[in-house]
DNA sequence: ACGTCATCCGAGAGCGCTCTCCCGCCCGGG
DNA sequence: CCCGGGCGGGAGAGCGCTCTCGGATGACGT
């Protein structure tokens, strides 16, 4: 039944325009040097014959193929506890459909996956790549790097430092953990907590870093090891309420975090900000708005982000990553700022 | 810098094995006839090379992509509320992924989305489609009709009936929303409620059907619109209490919902599931596990459905949607179980 | 030993497009 | 009035692959 009719090819619009077909391809790239008549004569003949390009026939021969991959790497549970991943695609996907960019969605679990990753991206079928959530110690950038595709990663890579052309974009993390933490001061707190993220992650790495500059001197009973789930936010509090019942605030690693940090708090008849001032991270929806009470967070523009680096990639593709001529460095990455959302629980 | 060395071709591994193009070909493509001696030597040379098939030059004549694009047509709002879409695309993408196909990812949010959706799918780049979220009177399963393109839907759209040849994978949403309902008058429950989801989706009103086929001869008061968001679950539920104070159950259409109504229940006073039992549906995780108390409600397969989609789509195209020589039925539509998950709200 | 047939492999066409020539036309200058 | 230059348009090669044919090779029957 879905017996598709050949579709028309470039051929049959130059016959039905009485022209070559080197014209029709002309005037559908849109390239200049073709007279108005003719060129109108040939718009007209392409979509009486409702003319689509081949796709497959053109990146045959000019290897391109107007498509890039992301990849999610990420093992479960963070990707669907929280929204982050799927504002960051809207994003990807706006910028890119704006230029005519089609997005191939790679997920992976595990270490087969990687494999598959790998030779996904030396079959040579897009051409760039956007990389998400790598946890220390991943192979993938290694992969990637092999593979040779222009790339940009969601996230400060686990390198070393600033690796030559490794592209990225991420949130101040570290800048919105010592606002977070100025803030809790302002208020007057002085037993301030911190439930850290994953620390195999930057980002996590990131927030516990901003809030030891701000609190360097800190006991370190106040610092108690989550990883962004809710469950490891519960978790934190309960040890932490152990170890220093005085504690007067904690700054979660992010809105799950603090959300089930919460949860204790409440359990345990600790008044929220009243006895203990709570700030979480993200701002998450619904996730923040929806805490009892609302929660005082640490906001990124999350869609900005995917935006963004998708916008670095294209332009990379647009004119390959040579050294800017005017600065003379290499295309860099963006570090966005962050704001403090001020709610009622901190 | 990333000056791609130009990869190998079929014509340098044949020359290399000292074959032809066509028997090395044949080798690749693990079709037979090639004895062994010759193909073990072929596949040597493959490998000493790094050979990958140009998947553009053998699309061009094949005509076959491996691509299989989903479409996610959802005006912002409910995406992101729930991790709903994130897990879906997770099954499809495992069910690709295992058959080789690639899954090219179409976010749509307004009518200019819809043309140029349109337009890409006719323009002959994937195989096929899957497509989720329709609203009532979408007009997406129309455009995609035209564009002849083997597709199965994620939910029920909204057609006539069962028109012919659409294919969807949906829950049993009406027979869940029974169950529902049944369970909290198991309980002695009488004066239930029920919010709904939104009226412009199937799953919305399938739900409502449910409750219905039990409440038959419920008051009206006790039914309030909602569109499975929180925030509507609030304010249905502030109504419900001025209207029928003495309401004893409420059946939420989905879990955010319900949370929504168990914030308001809760700064009412109103002890749950003591006074009010509440159940949900969809078990998210992780707002499920962690309403106050813990929610109960109806879990649906998402992931699995995602997973099923995806097989469907792909056994179409292998043998494409002739009626069944055993059955003499079109491929058909699966409608999934769901099951009562008891926690603590009911 | 010769014919027959199946089997394996290679030659070559062609998928639909882009892009490099190159030719022909028109215009302006000498 | 003729010639040179420039530009619009066409011819044709070729991108890397698949697939149909037909040729060669060897097994087998007689």
């Amino acid at each position: 039944m879905t017996e598709t009719v050949p579709r028309p090819t470039l051929e049959a619009v130059a016959a039905r325009a009485g022209v070559s077909r080197a014209t029709v391809s002309r005037v559908v790239n849109g390239s200049d040097g073709v007279r108005e008549p003719l060129a109108e004569r040939v718009r007209r003949a392409v979509d009486e014959l409702g003319y689509v390009p081949n796709q497959a026939a053109r990146s045959l021969v000019t290897k391109q193929h107007d498509a890039i991959a992301v990849i999610v790497a990420e093992p479960e549970t963070r990707v669907f506890a929280d929204p982050f991943f799927a504002r960051q695609l809207r994003g990807i996907s706006k910028e890119l459909t704006a230029h005519d960019n089609q997005l191939v969605l790679l997920l992976t679990e595990d270490r087969d996956d990687h494999a598959r990753v790998g030779r996904y991206l030396a079959g040579g079928h897009v051409d760039g790549a956007l990389v998400f959530s790598l946890h220390i110690d991943d192979p993938l950038p290694e992969l990637i790097r092999r593979a040779g595709l222009p790339t940009v990663f969601g996230g400060r890579p686990d390198s070393d430092g600033g690796r030559d052309g490794v592209v990225y974009v991420d949130s101040d993390n570290r800048g919105g953990a010592r606002d977070a933490v100025r803030h809790l001061l302002g208020l007057g707190r002085r037993r301030i907590a911190h439930i850290t993220g994953a620390l195999d992650q930057t980002s996590g790495v990131d927030r516990l870093d901003g809030f030891r500059d701000v609190r360097a001197d800190t006991d370190p009973g106040l610092v108690v090891e989550g990883d962004f789930t809710a469950a490891s936010g519960e978790r934190a509090m309960r040890e932490l309420l152990g170890r220093r019942p005085d504690l007067d605030a904690v700054f979660a690693a992010n809105d799950l975090t603090a959300a089930g940090a919460l949860r204790v708090l409440r359990e345990h008849g600790r008044r929220v900000p009243d006895d203990v001032a709570v700030v979480g991270f993200d701002d998450m929806q619904p996730i923040a708005e929806q805490t009892e009470p609302p929660l005082t967070t640490v906001r990124q523009d999350i869609e900005g982000m995917g935006r963004l680096m998708a916008r670095l990639l294209l332009r990379d593709l647009d004119r390959p990553a040579t050294a800017d001529e005017d600065t003379g460095v290499m295309p860099s990455s963006v570090v966005l700022p962050t704001t403090l959302v001020r709610r009622a629980s901190a």
